[in-house]
DNA sequence: GCCAACGTTGGC
DNA sequence: GCCAACGTTGGC
């Protein structure tokens, strides 16, 4: 896929939940990207999040909130099977395997940055400071972000892009 | 179909 | 721990 027509993520983890640690850690540093039961969400990762695109990989609720580093999609998406399996904490009745109401991707790390970029960094930088991470009462676990976003994220991280 | 009550998210 | 901003639920 030619660069240009990636998209590019934010994506939110309570980091006691999954940190980028733990995605370093996963088995070939990748994991489905399970539990999301927002609608809105939902539409994301079914139909607009594609193999290759990029993500920046947030904590959130910890202190200090930080973008922790990169990863990639590697597989877009596909039901959540977890919302079929009466005895995961992620059951759903209302999701049945022929009509699914919920779905996941897979991603893989990229990169886990040296130098975390802080919220209060991303506040303040005018490249970043109109992320819709940071925009009020936004709870999405993922939004997009644009290339200009992206790089000057990068750039707050100390990390020269390609 | 409206909307009040309730639950959750997540920054502060 | 607080609470604003949302999303969901359920009575009518």
């Amino acid at each position: 896929m030619a660069s240009g027509e990636r998209k590019l993520w934010l994506f939110k983890s309570e980091p006691f939940v999954f940190s980028i640690d733990d995605l370093a850690a996963a088995k070939g540093k990748r994991t489905c990207w399970e539990g999301v039961r927002n609608y809105q969400v939902r539409n994301m990762l079914r139909d607009e999040i594609k193999k290759g695109d990029g993500i920046l990989f947030y904590h959130s609720r910890v202190d200090p909130m930080v973008i922790a580093g990169t990863a990639e999609v590697v597989k877009e998406g596909y039901p959540d099977h977890h919302a079929f399996d009466l005895d995961h904490k992620y059951f759903d009745a209302k999701s049945k395997p022929d009509t699914p109401t919920w779905y996941m991707v897979d991603i893989v790390l990229k990169q886990v940055f040296k130098n975390p970029v802080t919220r209060d960094q991303l506040k303040g930088d005018s490249g970043t400071a109109e992320m819709k991470l940071l925009s009020k009462g936004s709870r999405l676990s993922i939004t997009p972000v644009t290339e200009a976003e992206w790089n000057a994220v990068h750039q707050l991280a100390g990390v020269k892009l390609k």
